[in-house]
DNA sequence: CAGCATCCGTGAAGATACTG
DNA sequence: CAGTATCTTCACGGATGCTG
């Protein structure tokens, strides 16, 4: 199917963008592969309950249950799972006191306490900003359900 | 159901923590009202797509098409939605030029730049650490494996 | 106390087709 | 070109019960 390339009103002149240039920009990195991993890496700051794990063990280390306390509304499950996950991927470590009961600490790795700054510095901007972004949501959904 | 309450075997005195004095930590924030507004911001920061969008739009705005192109993998419906959840958080602006066929420029607002400088730095953080973590990784899944 | 196994409901994401 | 609408899938996350 020919999809119609009729050479009028093709593409306009529309608006003068600031920019035509012939790419002058800095792109920091045109990599793709370098993207997938990157991405794994930040889905797992986007995680939530990842996130709060790390604020919580950034100031020494902590047991399981006081975690969930901490955190308060994590489930039990998915306390496991995201210590888990942060385990996998050596941001923290997982030590066993074989006592009675049991003991289990985790703590920050140097590469979890590393990580810990930028989210940090994430979180602070987040924190900032909110009430601009709070705003600008509802806003929008006035704009969109009015 | 006592669950058994022995004096006995009761809390171990088992690792001497380094740190046991009466809660010296910092605790830049206890305020759990904020954690959940903050919480939000930080989702859209792990959702990946958002993350490449906002990349992609850091250096100048992009048409609709042209960002799919250049994140590559993202279906048309991920997109829309991806725009959407940046427009009503006042990230990103939508500038739509009636022209034939229609244009639809996207370009990050003050408040998207200035998310923009953390994530970036989160980003260059998990491209710097990507190989340990990925080593990592690797390490634990063979233990949990073999 | 710490943690695994299981079941199940919800919703996020892809594919596809159609509209302005 | 830039979307919207619909259907399906399936992974995430909660609840529960059991083990060491």
């Amino acid at each position: 199917m020919g999809t119609s390339l009729k050479p009028a009103n093709i593409e306009m002149p529309a608006p003068p963008r600031p920019n035509p240039g012939p790419d002058p920009r800095p792109m920091p990195d045109p990599n793709h592969a370098d993207c997938r991993g990157v991405a794994s890496v930040l889905s797992r700051v986007g995680d939530k309950w990842s996130v709060f794990v790390i604020m919580m063990l950034s100031d020494g280390p902590k047991r399981f249950n006081e975690l969930k306390r901490m955190i308060n509304g994590i489930s039990q499950r998915m306390l496991t799972l995201t210590l888990r996950g942060l385990e996998r991927d050596g941001l923290v470590t997982r030590t066993i006191f074989p006592t009675i009961p049991p003991r289990v600490d985790y703590e920050l790795t140097e590469l979890g306490h590393g990580l810990s700054r930028p989210v940090e510095a994430l979180g602070k901007w987040a924190k900032d900003h909110l009430d601009r972004i709070e705003a600008a949501r509802t806003k929008f959904d006035q704009r969109n359900e009015g």
